[in-house]
DNA sequence: CCCATATTTCCATTATTCATGAAATATGGA
DNA sequence: TCCATATTTCATGAATAATGGAAATATGGG
């Protein structure tokens, strides 16, 4: 991921409107949720949700396909992921050390198939 | 942690030089680097460097210490870590599947210490 | 005390972001 | 086509953030 992409996701992240949605949209993964639904769950009006769904968009967290008349909004699992693993890589920085108790932290919740008994 | 410390640690990273500056001391740990060295390396004025760094400090991202005249800055990675979980809890939710690949990403890098075979 | 170094605070300017009413666009039904 | 619904785009004002010159504060050496 680029250092661009990097700073546009967390600055779409750091807000509280947007942070709100992006929550939202994780735990509602895979169905999604329209904007207007996201609108009324959020409590913002519709094109103040729009411009923050825009902003999501073009951070490139969030992708959007139109079911009829409502446009649905899906989390992007994938570049949540890349976002995540940029931040964490530089904080191991070939010192494991450092963030292995965040692992250790996250394993319990999320066990690495591979390493679990199968 | 909080929503409010998490808005205000990801507002203070979504900004190009404070996002160099905080993997810059991330990389400088445990020794960490003198405000005049960062506004140095990092190529901006002393006190705009003074005014990032101070935004950084507010949101707990790092912390600083008097060491004769100069003022040598540290990254808490403890409170970087209690933000990535945040994040990253969000992101399980529950649901391990998704974020499992994430783990499997960084286990390789830092090794959780418990599961690794002794 | 006086000076040099290191950093911060103050201040003004510029740039960016946020919110929202009003208008525009897209869809589906009668 | 006309209408209702769902969403976005446009325009504007208010708030917030970023930058850097100048001055203030803190430290250590003589």
């Amino acid at each position: 991921m680029e250092s661009e992409a990097v700073l546009a996701a967390l600055s779409a992240l750091a807000q509280e409107t947007r942070l709100a949605v992006f929550r939202m949209l994780v735990r509602c993964e895979p169905d999604g949720m329209a904007a207007g639904d996201l609108a009324k769950t959020v409590g913002v009006p519709a094109n103040t949700m729009s411009v923050h769904l825009n902003v999501l968009s073009r951070a490139g967290l969030i992708s959007s396909e139109r079911h009829s008349r409502s446009i649905v909004y899906r989390a992007d699992l994938d570049r949540f992921r890349a976002l995540m693993t940029f931040m964490l890589k530089d904080c191991c920085g070939g010192r494991s050390e450092i963030c292995a108790p965040l692992i250790a932290d996250l394993v319990p919740c999320c066990p690495p198939k591979e390493t679990v008994d199968g």
